[in-house]
DNA sequence: TTGTAGGCGTTATCAC
DNA sequence: GTGATAACGCCTACAA
């Protein structure tokens, strides 16, 4: 009189072996074998199976556990996360959505996410905005139809309804680099203005008075920040801003940033009241603008200081190797997820917001002007 | 007589409220609605509910199906795909196994995959196994667990075992980058060797006799190929190749290719018989090479030519621009993720290999060796 | 220590 | 057109 249910779905699975497969093409339909298969083999019933095989702490036979724990092995038994996913509503994946993983920033942070994550047994979904709130949303709401938990979100707009609804649902979300004014968001920022404020007190420092800034559009709040902290910097000497923003459109062709510091540079070159120190607002930028200056025959450092931000891994490498502020890319992903999975797991968390520092790294693009 | 099961599940429901949500800090117990709890406010069964809410042509009132489709908008239903992948088998995720997501070319192949992915409305997995096979392994084994159907890899091993045993049970895989000898798995393959001997070609066409090349360790199939083109066209005009391979073990910290290029160039510099050109085993390195020889106070390329390979966006940036070997990274990762969407949607597809074509992009850091 | 049975949210197969 | 119902693979009271 024992499992007259469940004898029957065996029976059936006996049968249903393949049957449309060889006809379509490289479709092989193999069902793959469940907990009830080993069950039946092993002479258990599926709960045993399932407590052994899920490590969990409830009681079973030594013996019993040996039987199964071979026979999986045997089989190559792999066990349906699915099934184990709607049942406990749990989910071992995390999403982290960005601007472009083609930027250098970006896919550090993305390393240091993931390295977390596997250490805590989680998977990384990786989504690419474009700076596309529409694509954002609809990124967003897909990872949230796959019923993950966690989400690290570099987000482009700062419309949080949707978030906001999720969240009310379940969802948690770590906010990096872009502030998102809405409770229950663990905010990761990094202090832009200040960041901004220390690369033009160096440059004053090292005695420019004449020290321009350019930059992509200002429509992110960061670089507004970063903008700021430079006019903040130059006013509290006395000395007048110079700020030439890119126009055109941004694009995600790997390019687009060193063309902007040739094509602000070469701008600069053409006035009267020439600086003689530049402040780019990212590394790539500032890279255009070196290259540029070396174009136009003008020396960096001996003619023209030039200030990088981020502290990309080209940095190093570029001649004169540049002077920039760095902004922890690899460790901001790293305490991204460490925090969404330590909340993930159930840790207490109290609401803050971290604000990262940013830290002068003085090479060899930056002298004193010529007198 | 209607329906007792499927009441008593829903008065159930109505219960289930939040047991224990603020007991245990940020843990909200919400039960999402489920196609059930529509079906019951539409006063319909969650058979139809499923049946508009799906997209399923299946026939459907007007009234009804405006109905739910209303109630659905308004309670903001999210379906959950755990349900629809558990039923169906399907699962739109597919899985991207790279060695790290820092390396340039690998983040433009990542949004390449990603792009395609979107617009087939799957979402991508992304898995660095910074170049160790157990991690490899790791993957491939908790991806299948979650039931990802597609896997696109540019794997570290040549084991293909595991593989072997999951494509048996469905798993589709292309293969980026990396010979897999094992039936069903798609080649994505780029020319190594061709390019490695177009790069010297060109370099013994611009009239250059002793061109030395300077290479990461051999232990990829990759950089024995473009190592072996190089010979064989050095070869073929009667040059004796010269091979400088770093010693090091690889870590990725984005200044590791760089600063192989900087110490091989400075045993070069060390040799009696200094050459005229040198090769590098790819773009990061090449800047390594041009930057000590800088240092040294070697003018590129008047005293000495570089070429690089890959073309990475870094290279257009360098000073003198480099000429390198191109391989399509954005296009190889577009191309890997349409096959591969492509096969998974059923669309019949031979057996094949594909084999990417290198193509030489000359910029100024190659000329005429001195007399 | 073991097994039974029900349900997670969805779809698919039947009847009606 | 519609609804009841049985899966999908797993976990987990509850009973034995």
């Amino acid at each position: 009189m024992q499992g007259s249910k469940i004898d029957e779905r065996d029976k059936k699975r006996e049968f249903s072996f393949c049957q449309k497969s060889i006809a379509e093409g490289a479709c092989p339909v193999n069902k793959s074998l469940t907990i009830h298969d080993i069950a039946k083999m092993a002479g258990v019933s599926s709960a045993t199976v399932s407590r052994v095989l899920s490590n969990s702490t409830y009681p079973v036979s030594a013996a019993n556990r040996e039987k199964i724990v071979r026979i999986a092995k045997e089989t190559n038994y792999v066990p349906n996360l699915l099934g184990k996913q709607l049942k406990t509503n749990t989910n071992m994946t995390l999403a982290a959505i960005i601007p472009s993983i083609t930027n250098p920033f970006y896919s550090s942070v993305v390393l240091g996410i993931e390295e977390i994550a596997r250490e805590n047994r989680y998977q990384v979904l990786l989504c690419n905005s474009l700076q596309d709130a529409r694509l954002e949303d609809e990124y967003v709401k897909s990872i949230f139809e796959k019923q993950v938990k966690g989400l690290i979100i570099s987000s482009i707009s700062a419309d949080t309804k949707l978030l906001k609804r999720y969240i009310a649902k379940g969802l948690h979300v770590v906010a990096l680099d872009q502030k998102l004014e809405e409770d229950g968001i663990l905010q990761i920022e990094f202090d832009y203005r200040k960041g901004g404020y220390l690369a033009a007190a160096h440059l004053i420092a090292s005695g420019h008075r004449r020290i321009a800034y350019v930059t992509s559009p200002l429509d992110r709040p960061s670089r507004r920040s970063i903008c700021r902290g430079y006019e903040d910097a130059l006013r509290e000497h006395g000395l007048a801003p110079t700020i030439q923003v890119a126009e055109s459109e941004e694009i995600y062709d790997g390019v687009y940033e060193f063309d902007n510091g040739k094509r602000l540079t070469r701008r600069l070159l053409e006035l009267s009241d020439r600086p003689t120190a530049i402040l780019a607002c990212n590394d790539m930028t500032a890279v255009g603008v070196m290259n540029e200056l070396m174009a136009a025959g003008v020396q960096v450092p001996r003619e023209m200081s030039v200030m990088g931000f981020d502290d990309i891994a080209f940095s190093r490498m570029t001649v004169p190797p540049l002077t920039t502020v760095k902004q922890p890319d690899y460790e901001m992903g790293r305490l991204a997820c460490q925090f969404l999975t330590d909340r993930l797991s159930g840790k207490p968390m109290p609401q803050m917001e971290i604000m990262l520092q940013p830290k002068l790294v003085v090479r060899e693009s930056v002298a004193a002007p010529l007198v």
